[in-house]
DNA sequence: ATAGTTCTTGTCTTTTCGACCAGAACCATG
DNA sequence: CATGGTTCTGGTCGAAAAGACAAGAACTAT
């Protein structure tokens, strides 16, 4: 075919005739921990196409405004939540056919919450849902275009980044209790993690959690009350929790 | 603002005046070992902007093409290569000010080869260049537009992989010696791997490598001829080799 | 034959991980 | 206030892994 590409992110002539036009979009897979589960945000769409069905918040991305920004406003638009705990660029979908009427590029992102109230504050029930993710992986809620691959990857990559970066501590609030981060690990990887071992590898030595002092006052099912913490600095270049020892099979 | 966002992925309307109208592009960042170090594929720009400067090699998408297919076409253009040993996305740019003249959102992928050879021979030696990784990262090679940051992206991505999925494999050929392998991990991370210990991680019990009982034709340095393995299935779900043990600090 | 290089095997110590038990601090109940 | 239930916290102990290092094996070169 072409002896030579035409270099990389540009074209010739720029005439906008020359190159084939496409619509871009963000979308926001919005994270959060829910009675010990992870949860995400789903809005009713109320236009076609796939109307009525569940979807990914999102829209298009404005000239002005770069891809980050975009993915700011919409969890903003549909949250209230001005400064999100953390907000990752983690795929760009673009399929000829996945939006039935024209050619849309996607970049999806990945927020994670701490405060579900804010997010039930932000929206009226009837157009915002916090679902199960499990709900939506196994396909009981079904996701209007390509959606639910785009959870599917959300998911996949919340899971890697967990072992490998600091992402962990998104989920819970400025203080928080060991077991708290705990949940987040055994919901997210589906495991379940002995809490003396885990304490261990948390408080160890280094500067991952730092005690406050304060106790919970325990709930009525009892048992000893459990000591807050606040996050450490160590956490910018990683977790102290890993998964996979071995079992590679 | 607006009080209610309009549903992801798709306009009310969707006629082509109600959205902003972007150009799409896939570049590709192409890694390959040569000499012990992690090199990459560079082509020369032709034309403004830009024009004369080294740039990662990539073009605008097609509308009926998928985004991996664009990669996959702009990687064969660019070295011949028509089933690359890997290929994946990592991220998408799409500033407003990347391309000087226009709205251009580009989906950076990251490709893995293991013959030089149909590399230099796919493009002539004026146009294309493979050159160090390392002088990249150090700004000793320019780069146009923001690719200096996606090969920043790309590298730092390359590092994770490593450590979570079976990459390494990817670098080397279908049959392989144990240094050759031991080398993309010490030249990726910048350590050093003790050639005893990581035998012992990699032949261990399961099925990373399966010796082919062939050896390597010694080179002029002598030296005790090595052994040829080929991969085995572990490697779909993640290495053997980890870093990061401790030193979080 | 000797020295130099690289791959391979062996051993040993240190560290880490995982399982498990026991204590501490709270609740509820009779 | 004793008793049992629950949850957090600390301790022990053995298995597993990681890392350091020495030594042998197989080759080249002089």
């Amino acid at each position: 075919m072409t002896t030579k590409s035409d270099g990389s992110g540009a074209a010739v002539g720029y005439d906008p005739s020359q190159f084939p036009a496409f619509a871009v979009t963000v979308d926001v897979v919005i994270l959060t921990m829910s009675d010990g589960a992870l949860h995400m945000l789903l809005v009713r769409r109320g236009e076609a196409p796939f109307k009525g069905m569940w979807a990914i918040p999102g829209g298009f991305k404005r000239p002005s405004e770069t891809l980050h920004e975009a993915a700011r406003r919409e969890l903003a638009e549909e949250t209230g939540v001005d400064v999100p705990t953390l907000l990752t660029q983690f795929g760009a979908y673009g399929d000829p056919d996945r939006d039935p009427r024209m050619n849309v590029v996607t970049v999806a992102y990945l927020a994670v919450l701490r405060d579900v109230g804010t997010i039930v504050a932000g929206t009226d029930a009837a157009d915002a849902l916090l679902v199960p993710v499990g709900d939506v992986l196994s396909e009981k809620v079904d996701l209007a275009f390509d959606h639910l691959q785009i959870v599917r990857d959300a998911v996949d990559r919340v899971r890697v980044e967990l072992d490998v970066t600091g992402i962990a501590t998104a989920f819970v609030g400025q203080t928080f209790t060991l077991a708290e981060l705990r949940a987040v690990y055994e919901a997210t990887w589906g495991v379940e993690l002995d809490a003396a071992n885990f304490r261990r590898s948390v408080v160890a030595e280094d500067g991952w959690v730092i005690p406050t002092g304060r106790r919970t006052q325990p709930g009525p099912s009892g048992g000893r009350p459990a000591e807050f913490y606040r996050a450490g600095r160590a956490w910018k270049n990683g977790g102290p929790i890993h998964r996979l020892p071995r079992t590679a099979k």
